[in-house]
DNA sequence: GGATCCTTCTTCTTCTTC
């Protein structure tokens, strides 16, 4: 290791800075160049170099004897750093650890000594002897730290400190706490891709990680961090030029060098929206992997905080309680607040029909390339994850077939024709050519192409349920929610066609109770269990009901839970499917009305009022996009062998 | 009229920092 030439600078008899050329013996004996100040800052404060008393045989004439190997990097020096025999640089002189016990040397920090045992030291100093043996309060100085282990740590100020001691050092001399940041390990450029697209959807990197080969790499949990990562996200999601700053620093954490780099696209985030990214990006992150920022526990905060949450939740119900008018949720791409989560497509009610994100969004939505090891990250290491994180892009004839199928309208038959005119469906076309005449069902490609993450959430609480239950118990259990979901909407269905069964009631009574008055509003009842089939798009299903609510014509799911759906963005894939129903039935020509508006009934086992969801003409659009999605996705999978083509030819 | 398909439900909602 060469260390770069500068004048060594070293205290000469009486006390002052010199400023000296290096001699070129010791030059590279010696480790970096360490200030003056810094190596001296606690003693030249209490008491001037010049009273230190200087073993006799550092003298320039009577040190012949020590060999320059003998010389050491001042920063190992547990002794005392002295001239060398040449009189100029500074050297390590063991004698004094070995001949003359530290305590000897005053300068102990013990807190044991007679002295420093009645001394009480104000917030963040140690106690030390002075030379005349006096306890002092003062900061622990370079000398006092260098006793200790080299542990690396990253101060949230954006400085390495050598070990804690260094850290609290600076905290001493500034007269403020500095936070640690804590890293476990984790591979370098991966955790700078997380961090630089931390405005993505935890969900999306989940994605994207699920059958990575980084998994295997990085261990089970890939956001093994703790709070350092907050204060990166935090930045991160604030401005772009904090954001670099806080990359940087990083960088320089982790790798203990200067970085710079260039591109980092970061989503504009504004600043009231910070703390609601940062708790879902928590939260969603937590249902996954657990929770990316620790919680740091305050009993009080946090009462008073849950508290007003539920004062004001509380206040929220009372005010729906009291309105007549239904409530009309957000589209959910209105709800997903904080970053892009998913590829949004609006419905532009004066085109009529679903836009899709503008190229300047979806560019945003891309990641910087790096085709290059960033600065001050070694290549070798990070060979294999300079990988992109987030959404991967498109083959291009997907991209087509995608494209063609978003501007397929939802509401009009007409401007179907047109849209197939002018964009052939290329893998429905292939579908046709490969699995003629076969109909995949809405639910059916529903749930061959649910998103993983769903799919994991699944997965684990049919693996919690099936140890709970047993294998068997859990077949049972699942088949007595489909037997009461079947019987649910029997008498649903009998009480719209104006008939009675009081015993199917009786056996879904909770959800018969809940959903009374959703019933009430329902009026006009066209069609119940109507099969619907789309002979372009080529799928079909049974749609639970047409109807009237409150005056508007929509396609009604009725639907069981145990657990709250308050919003349209809780009820997993059902505005899919509605929106599914409602596309195919305006294809169809046997439909004079066609229809703008979908219901969502929800109905809870314990008999609690329903929650009826009804979709607005832009949240069926958007709904409709998704679908597209999800059928070019089962297409995809079908002619890939991934998923079973439809056995039924109808 | 019989056979087959579609549908029925199940996940998540708890939260960072000074």
């Amino acid at each position: 290791m060469t260390w770069p030439k500068r004048p060594i600078r070293y205290p000469n008899a009486t006390g002052s800075d010199d400023t000296m050329l290096p001699c070129s013996s010791c030059e590279r004996a010696l480790g970096p160049w360490i200030p003056l100040q810094e190596l001296y800052g606690h003693i030249s404060s209490s008491i001037s170099i010049s009273s230190i008393p200087w073993p006799a045989s550092v003298g320039s004439t009577s040190l012949g004897k020590a060999p320059h190997q003998k010389h050491h990097s001042a920063e190992s020096c547990l002794g005392l750093v002295v001239k060398d025999e040449c009189n100029c640089c500074p050297v390590c002189h063991e004698s004094l650890t070995t001949d003359n016990p530290v305590e000897d040397l005053n300068f102990t920090s013990s807190k044991n000594e007679s002295g420093c045992a009645s001394v009480k030291c104000p917030r963040m100093q140690i106690c030390m002897h002075n030379i005349q043996g006096l306890p002092l309060c003062r900061c622990p100085s370079v000398y006092h730290c260098r006793q200790y282990n080299r542990k690396p740590l990253c101060g949230r100020d954006g400085n390495t400190y050598k070990n804690r001691c260094y850290l609290q050092m600076t905290e001493c001399s500034q007269g403020k706490k500095i936070r640690v940041a804590y890293m476990k390990n984790l591979s370098k450029s991966l955790l700078l891709n997380l961090i630089m697209n931390a405005f993505y959807s935890p969900f999306a990197i989940f994605r994207f990680l699920q059958d990575h080969p980084i998994r295997a790499m990085i261990g089970r949990n890939p956001f093994s961090l703790s709070a350092s990562y907050f204060a990166l996200l935090e930045n991160q999601i604030a401005q772009s030029r904090r954001t670099r700053q806080c990359c940087l620093r990083l960088i320089h954490c982790t790798t203990g060098k200067n970085a710079k780099f260039k591109g980092i696209s970061v989503a504009d985030i504004r600043k009231k929206k910070q703390a609601d990214a940062v708790i879902k990006w928590n939260t969603e992150c937590s249902q996954i992997f657990g929770s990316t920022i620790t919680k740091s526990y305050n009993k009080k905060r946090d009462t008073d905080h849950w508290n007003s949450v539920r004062k004001s939740k509380k206040k929220n119900e009372e005010k729906l309680a009291l309105s007549d008018k239904p409530v009309f949720s957000e589209p959910a791409i209105m709800e997903n607040a904080g970053y892009v989560s998913d590829m949004p497509l609006t419905y532009s009610q004066e085109l009529g029909k679903l836009i899709a994100t503008t190229d300047l969004q979806v560019e945003s939505m891309k990641l910087p390339v790096q085709t290059k090891g960033l600065h001050g990250l070694s290549k070798s290491d990070d060979a294999n994850d300079t990988e992109i994180i987030g959404p991967l892009p498109l083959k291009p004839e997907d991209k087509q077939t995608l494209d063609s199928l978003i501007m397929f309208p939802m509401f009009e038959r007409q401007n179907s024709r047109t849209a197939l005119k002018a964009k052939p469906l290329t893998d429905i076309d292939n579908f046709k050519k490969n699995f003629s005449g076969a109909y995949p069902s809405v639910t059916t490609i529903l749930n061959t192409t649910r998103p993983p993450e769903a799919q994991f959430f699944l997965d684990r609480w049919k693996q919690n349920m099936i140890k709970e239950l047993g294998e068997e118990g859990f077949l049972k259990f699942q088949q007595e929610q489909l037997d009461a979901g079947n019987k649910f909407h029997q008498a649903i269905e009998m009480y719209l066609d104006g008939k009675e069964d009081l015993e199917l009631r009786e056996a879904v009574k909770g959800n018969w109770d809940s959903v009374q008055p959703v019933l009430q509003d329902i009026g006009d009842v066209k069609v119940q269990e109507g099969k619907v089939k789309h002979p372009e798009l080529h799928y079909c299903g049974i749609l639970d009901c047409l109807a009237e609510y409150r005056g508007n014509i929509c396609v009604m799911e009725w639907k069981m839970s145990k657990k709250p759906k308050p919003t349209l963005s809780n009820t997993f894939d059902y505005p899919l499917q509605v929106a599914a129903y409602i596309g195919a039935l305006n294809f169809d020509d046997r439909y004079a009305d066609k229809v703008k508006n979908g219901l969502i009934v929800i109905s809870y086992n314990n008999g609690t009022r329903a929650d009826a969801h009804l979709m607005s003409v832009q949240q069926c659009g958007y709904y409709w996009g998704q679908w597209l999605r999800r059928l070019h996705t089962y297409w995809d999978k079908v002619l890939r062998g991934l998923a079973l083509p439809p056995k039924s030819y109808s």
